[in-house]
DNA sequence: GCCGGAAACT
DNA sequence: AGTTTCCGGC
């Protein structure tokens, strides 16, 4: 089964398919929707309207008459297209309004978020209007929904092992592609679009009536509506430097990393509001970071763009500083959820930007990007990006955003700089072989499980069991094989974790090219096998739940009374959630962000783990205001260790952390067994039911480090063998 | 108008 | 898989 795992990124089935991005010949209705709705031209047909992410269908038949062109179905209706966006629904794509007619909700953050990680969600929040479509103005120059797809983001392969391959990638899939419509042999490039920005945009259809099915018609109207490909440019925002190819190592300057060439993060924010970029988002996480864990994404290995491409590949110390500055980046640009540091601890944030420094660098770093000259007209970096009209009147057009404007980006505890450079001399390059995710285990505990949904949580295979965990088989292979690592040489990290397993992480075998080999083998032992699963809220870290004490199993109140009471269907809030603006990350979160919990110094073991998760991370980072005190004392803690750790405390994040999604999708077996198991996870919500507004406590974490001590000890041992190895740093 | 099952289509 | 088509039901 094909599906956005195939990519390596952890992605829903549904937001993947390559064939449906933009670039592709087919495209998805949503993806056909936001296109109109990003253009004024149809304003008048669909638009913008009501709360954060609602449209309108103004002129039904005009919609369904222009997707009819569009997918040369000139049958189409809007009973039909009402349909197939009923399919929505389930996939959590979009939401109706119900007592409005025709007016529809997207979910953004599962599906721009996901989909298009590049896609500026404006100033979001605050400034952005209800409805504020999150209108995605692209990373690049000029709005392009959906500026790429997962597949077009490379994976995290190509570009953490070499930049060049990625612009290989890229030119081959511009190359590539074409929009075929339905015109004999006419074709839609949509790469046009990158070339004229927008412009000349033309609305072929409208005026054309009868003609919809046409061949010329509806093919020519939506030219430059897509924008299938990822701009080089794009992608090398997202990873930093463009063209450094792994094999030269340091040549990329700090500044080289600038995702964002825009004077601040061109994601000023995620769609969530939030205080100063705080607007976590959550889990989703960019495709081209495919590295990170998400708590809803499926992992699926992908013989050709995965990490694991080839089951096996190697890593050196320059890809994971790569790696790392993206991963860290993507969190800040995309809001993300702060659990995606929580894998890094010792990382310091990168900052959000530096206008003058990112420029240059960036601008002499990219002298090969073709899509320069495409977008010509675009500005990239001048901030000039296409803005819906309902959001006109937000933030957007700040090349350089104040930081009272913006507060975010400086405020934001995250802001540190990334200090990659600055990694222990000693990480030698090590080999990971990658292997296949376990079945998840649900699959073990019912083999039969009804059909997969993609929607999260519920597919079988463990993807939706993996959520956060498996998210990305990468992000959890270096958990694992970090962690293994300081096994034998070869060790399978999979293979001796049954929690792994039960999360369906891909089974990593770590090589050390170097000298590890006396290393024993540790196992580590996750509590968070309990069900780490079908969980996909991506909202996890901002809804009630998140203050659900810690280290229980998600779906049973701390006290262990299970009285859920609140009122709402659980499901409704979440949904709610989701569609609703986002509520800013609650408070409690922020050390998170600010204090890499773990690391700890070597000699500390893992009792830092366990009781201290907000120890500051990186010594060369100054603590974050709100992190508690800070000792420097991880220095010399090789990386290797700090992902160990990190990821035992994921694991147990992400147990703690599970909640309920979407039912509708989820097969009513599994929900019964988590009835059964767990009681109602609707009380994880533990009556604080208020919703956007809740913050956590803290606590709430820290609790969730809890770590059981057979864990602890084989952590222990295994961080033991590490400190000794790199004792003399 | 809206919903969602079912089957067919690509 | 993602619709498209059809349809009965609310």
């Amino acid at each position: 089964m094909k599906t956005a795992g195939d990519s390596g990124f952890a992605f829903p089935d549904w937001a993947y398919k390559p064939e449906s991005s933009p670039g592709s010949r087919q495209i998805q209705l949503w993806h056909f929707i936001l296109e109109l709705l990003r253009k004024e031209e149809y304003h008048d047909v669909i638009a913008w309207q009501g709360d954060y992410g609602e449209f309108v269908i103004k002129d039904p038949d005009e919609v369904a008459r222009l997707w009819g062109a569009r997918k040369c179905k000139p049958q189409m209706n809007y009973d039909k297209l009402s349909r197939a966006l009923r399919y929505y629904y389930n996939k959590r794509i979009l939401h109706k309004t119900k007592g409005k007619r025709f007016t529809y909700k997207f979910n953004f953050n599962k599906l721009v978020l996901v989909n298009y990680p590049f896609i500026d969600m404006g100033s979001t929040g605050s400034s952005v209007p209800q409805s504020a479509p999150p209108v995605p103005t692209g990373a690049g120059t000029h709005f392009r929904f959906p500026p790429s797809t997962p597949s077009e983001v490379l994976s995290p392969n190509e570009d953490l092992r070499s930049p060049g391959g990625m612009f290989s990638s890229v030119a081959r899939r511009m190359a590539r592609g074409s929009v075929s419509d339905c015109s004999d042999g006419t074709s839609v490039n949509s790469e046009i679009e990158e070339g004229n920005a927008g412009a000349g945009e033309e609305r072929g259809e409208r005026g054309v009536s009868g003609g919809g099915g046409g061949p010329g018609g509806g093919g020519g109207g939506y030219r430059s509506i897509i924008h299938p490909r990822l701009s080089h440019e794009t992608l090398f925002r997202m990873y930093g430097g463009p063209g450094n190819p792994a094999g030269h190592p340091g040549s990329r300057g700090p500044t080289g990393h600038r995702i964002h060439p825009d004077s601040l993060s061109p994601f000023p924010v995620s769609p969530l509001p939030g205080p100063g970029g705080a607007g976590l988002l959550a889990p989703p996480l960019s495709p081209a970071l495919s590295m990170t864990p998400t708590s809803h994404l499926p992992y699926t290995p992908s013989p050709t763009l995965s990490p694991m491409l080839g089951s096996h590949f190697s890593f050196n110390p320059e890809d994971m500083k790569r790696y790392l500055q993206a991963h860290t980046q993507s969190v800040y640009n995309y809001g993300l959820s702060p659990r995606a540091f929580l894998q890094y601890p010792n990382i310091v944030i990168p900052q959000p930007h530096r206008p003058a420094a990112d420029k240059a660098g960036l601008t002499g770093e990219r002298g090969e990007r073709a899509e320069r000259a495409a977008t010509a007209g675009g500005g990239e970096r001048g901030g000039e990006r296409h803005h819906h009209p309902s959001l006109a009147h937000s933030a957007h057009h700040h090349p350089h955003p104040p930081h009272s404007a913006h507060p975010h980006p400086h405020s934001h505890p995250m802001h540190h700089p990334l200090h990659l450079g600055e990694e222990p001399p000693h990480m030698s390059p090590f080999k990971f072989k990658l292997q296949p995710p376990p079945p998840g285990r649900k699959h073990r505990d019912s083999q039969s499980q009804s059909k997969p949904r993609q929607s999260s949580m519920s597919s079988g295979s463990g993807s939706g069991s993996m959520s956060s965990t498996s998210g990305l088989g990468s992000s959890l292979s270096f958990g694992s094989d970090l962690s293994s690592a300081s096994g034998s040489g070869l060790i399978s990290a999979s293979s001796s974790t049954q929690s792994l397993n039960s999360a369906g992480l891909p089974k990593i075998k770590v090589e050390p090219i170097s000298d590890i080999e006396s290393e024993e083998e540790v196992e580590v032992t996750d509590i968070s096998d309990e069900d780490p699963d079908e969980r996909d809220e991506e909202f996890e870290l901002f809804s009630p739940r998140h203050s659900r004490p810690p280290n229980h199993h998600h779906h049973r109140l701390a006290n262990g009374t299970a009285a859920p009471q609140h009122q709402h269907h659980p499901d409704e809030d979440l949904d709610e959630d989701v569609f609703k603006a986002p509520a800013p990350p609650p408070p409690g979160l922020m050390p998170f962000f600010t204090s890499q919990h773990i690391h700890s110094n070597v000699h500390r073991g893992l009792a830092t783990l366990k009781s201290e998760p907000t120890e500051p991370g990186d010594s060369n980072t100054p603590p974050p205001q709100t992190g508690s005190a800070g000792s420097p004392q991880t220095k010399c803690i090789p990386l290797k260790l700090r992902f160990k750790r990190r990821w035992s405390e994921d694991q147990r994040m992400e147990a703690s952390q599970e909640e309920s999604d979407d039912k509708k999708v989820r097969p009513e077996e599994e929900r019964e067994r988590e009835r059964q198991s767990n009681g109602r996870m609707e009380m994880e919500e533990d009556g604080t039911g208020s919703g956007e507004g809740d913050s956590p406590p803290p606590l709430a974490y820290e609790g969730s480090l809890a770590t059981p001590l057979r864990v602890s000890a084989e952590l222990h041992r295994a961080t033991a063998q590490l400190s000794l190895e790199n004792k003399d740093c």
